[in-house]
DNA sequence: AAGTGGTCTAGACCACTTT
DNA sequence: AAGTGGTCTAGACCACTTC
């Protein structure tokens, strides 16, 4: 199969305007980790084997498997295997927690849900989660503390349709991102995110729950992230105290 | 040479850590293009070309050329060849500048050079570009204006060494990016930056450059910016003003 | 028509991990 | 020893740009 007179997977006709043939197996790959053929964490088959079910050649896998790796949606590890990537275990906490202390190394941190209910959406958040306005919602809010001084504070909105066993429970008895949690209970694995950074006046709840002045300059970030698909599935609203802490952004 | 028993391009004797050949062509590329012999803007000797130099594969040239694709140090253009990339024209302007109007188009921005001259780097300035307290620096304050709204306060610090020439004259009569200007006519191409961001509260100086109250919160962003080799040859603090702009970025 | 990057294949061998 | 991803080659053809 060394001439290409049409392509051989999800073909028909003439190609009016051309896709590779990796694209299209890229394409048939992230569909099976949407689907959940293989879930996050899990070993993916090895390349000769996607090679001979796609039928096509290793070489045109690798690439499309490179593009998934760069995208952060797999992991391979030489002489093992490529995995599924997940939120779950890997250091990769930081591709979202972009905050850092201004000294030092990364502390853990600890977690207190202030709120959690559900509720309508009001039409702000139904449009940035491409919802109807008035759809339910899970209403997440929590402080964020390093080493005991609270520096974050962080409003959080779900699509109810998604997250439909969500409580206050479930969110506190587990251990780790958040995100492991969506991905492992709910199905839904992010993958992408936008923020939009500004700087903010503490208003009186800000003040309370971060102990800093009412006024105090703080860094105001709204996330909304994108599963598969560029599907947004979660709006994210935090506050943080930049007083020891600063956002870290490489540009590249 | 379909095998090889020892590597072709710079090795001497058995390797010890192995390096893949395709990253040693990438080095050397890389020294081709940080000593100026194909300069910002021009095309590249094709692939074949460089192949038969380094004595290699078209593919293990691909391959890293691929690499520095990614790294946007060149630009491939499919019919046309490789170029060096340039500051000076590409919209990729916004690849450093992440201040986005919170509705609308991007606009054009106006430019108000405050101060240039030239001083002893403080100790802290010196510490972020690998310089010794009290060598030469230039320093350069500037005010940036969208639409007529004073937005950005912006102060640099550059080595005094790299940056002999440099005066007010040359800053305003430029126009474009201030990394055009810098990689055309001193030869230093910015490559990658860090950044560090924080919310403060307006000074006086902020205040009356920018037009906002004392006490006013404000984005500041200190970025490190760094040529071939992870040299650092930018220090820069700028005072962001976020009531109609926010900083974007994308989280992947 | 000629030259460039872009895709695809087939096959060999290397480095790493597990059995 | 066997299996996996990683590297390298050689050659064919495609899409795009320029002459």
């Amino acid at each position: 199969m060394n001439s290409h007179p049409s392509n051989p997977a999800s073909d028909v006709g003439a190609s009016p305007s051309f896709r590779p043939l990796y694209q299209q197996i890229k394409a048939l790959i992230t569909q099976s980790l949407q689907s959940g053929e293989w879930k996050p964490g899990e070993l993916m088959p090895s390349e000769v084997e996607l090679a001979g079910r796609f039928k096509v050649s290793q070489g045109t896998v690798r690439k499309a498997i490179d593009e998934l790796a760069a995208e952060n949606l797999v992991v391979r590890r030489q002489g093992k295997g490529t995995f599924v990537a997940t939120h779950a275990e890997e250091r990769a906490h930081f591709r979202f927690l972009r905050l850092m202390p201004d000294e030092g190394l990364p502390h853990p941190l600890e977690n207190r849900f202030v709120e959690v209910r559900r509720l309508r959406a009001p039409a702000e958040v139904a449009r940035l989660l491409e919802l109807k306005s008035g759809d339910a919602v899970v209403y997440i809010k929590r402080v964020q503390s390093f080493d005991g001084e609270p520096t974050i504070l962080e409003e959080l909105w779900l699509p109810g349709q998604l997250f439909k066993g969500l409580t206050a429970e479930r969110l506190v008895e587990y251990k780790g991102p958040m995100y492991g949690l969506f991905e492992s209970e709910f199905g839904t694995r992010m993958i992408r995110a936008t923020e939009k950074i500004r700087a903010v006046a503490a208003d009186a709840a800000a003040s309370e729950f971060l102990k800093v002045a009412e006024g105090t300059p703080l860094l105001c970030a709204e996330r909304v992230s994108f599963t598969y698909g560029d599907k947004a599935v979660e709006l994210r609203r935090g506050l943080y105290s930049t007083a020891h802490h600063h956002y870290l952004n490489e540009l590249s």
